[in-house]
DNA sequence: TAAGAGAAGTTGGACGTCCAATGTTTCTCC
DNA sequence: GGAGAAACATTGGACGTCCAACTTCTCTTA
């Protein structure tokens, strides 16, 4: 897994990165095309393309089907991991219109990763919702919800679902809620979740697994949450409290 | 930017996923070689090469030179954000041997976006360590620390600094500290840093940018982070408190 | 004048080819 | 038997080509 640095393509994006900096291109500037570069640099355009993705999933420029490539914008919506705010609000904190779109909703059974969670045995079936949430119609947050079976015995109105998952349950459930475990990782966004908000299979997302846990300890929702990164990014705040 | 669920790569990715689970491949088990499988689907090994690679990225697999094909190792390292454990000590607690390795020190000066953290002016000279941290000898962390000139004023003696930030600070300083501001993103791997962490350039990675205040909330460091996200991830737990 | 067709320029997707780099296995020869 | 060389299989990197899809601009025509 070492890497060699003085490949053709590292060679091609020290040369872009260069570039931008050099001409001291400004955000929507455009780039030259594909094949102009190839052509002084002497590569194939393949390998200048993909030094252009390249560029784009680090989020420094943009490229458009049948216009150019761009310098990009810098991420926009900001949310806030240690506050319960919901998506809808810090979305419209943000300046933008929210919107829920609820994909699906139903009993599905669970993967290995939901049972561990949710301390369920193999082979359940748990009521999940997946939905995506919008700003000024752009699809930026995916979100699949499961529930365990403690939520479907309180008989829950899932009407009055209003899409703030701590708030409905601490409203609706019995036992109060104690914490909130969340887990981030960066990973390429799958194949299936990409067309939802409509990026390209690979692009880099920040990936959220949140388990909910009762006051007892017991979980009783997990999530999987696909932000999607190239416009919005988790602010988080905490207080140092040195011995 | 809407996307064609339909393409070849799409169809390779959805085939392999199938594939893994119809065998029910598990973890290291390996997979056909690429020339194997584009010959068996019809498509060229390129196709099948981005499939590998993309389904690479969102950790599901791993290829190695030379070798094959395998399916993937969970995440192993686990980090906490919300307290200040040093990461020795969180490596550590992962069963790993952790070390740090010093890249750089010095005098640099500073970007638009530190400038902007750090509230100095363009073209401000600021002190700059580039440190790599290491879990049994393989890279995992790397960190860029700048530091406004109020830490230099007080004439720190930089021979004590042991690796966590906060600490050191907090020791050595007059003021004391106030806050963290983490802002956190999925970007793919930038060329240069790709290198400190034995990856390809354009494997995703968390990107975090930490702000360190006082208590009269001028800032003190700015610190980029990258996680390789392939061995590590975020945890982070709250405490539900509603109204 | 306005609508529409067409040309030109751009990125998107895929193919086939070639050789390099890396591990593994097999064989040869001392 | 053991060391080293050779053969083999696999991924890594890059090239050149082709056509599709998308956008803008220009020119034609009613």
């Amino acid at each position: 897994m070492v890497i060699n640095t003085s490949t053709r393509l590292h060679q091609v994006k020290a040369y872009l990165l260069n570039y931008i900096s050099q001409n001291q291109l400004k955000r929507n500037d455009q780039l030259p095309s594909e094949a102009a570069i190839a052509k002084t640099l002497g590569v194939s355009r393949n390998t200048l393309r993909e030094a252009y993705i390249s560029l784009e999933n680090e989020g420094i420029i943009v490229r458009r089907h049948g216009i150019g490539t761009f310098v990009a914008h810098p991420p926009v919506i900001r949310d806030s991991l240690n506050e319960f705010l919901p998506f809808a609000k810090l979305i419209q904190d943000s300046g933008y219109q929210p919107n829920f779109q609820t994909l699906s909703m139903g009993f599905v059974p669970a993967s290995i990763e939901v049972n561990d969670a949710l301390n369920t045995p193999p082979s359940t079936e748990l009521r999940c919702i997946k939905r995506l949430v919008l700003a000024d119609q752009q699809p930026v947050i995916y979100v699949e919800d499961y529930f365990a079976p403690v939520v479907e015995e309180a008989a829950l109105n899932w009407d009055d679902f209003n899409g703030n998952m701590v708030h409905f349950l601490a409203a609706s459930l019995g036992s109060p809620l104690h914490q909130i475990q969340s887990r981030i990782r960066a990973a390429a966004i799958s194949p299936d979740i990409s067309q939802y908000l409509e990026l390209e299979a690979g692009t880099p997302i920040l990936s959220v697994r949140s388990t909910i846990y009762a006051v007892d300890n017991r979980p009783v929702t997990y999530s999987k949450i696909c932000f999607n990164s190239t416009i919005m990014e988790l602010d988080i705040v905490r207080i140092i409290r040195t011995k």
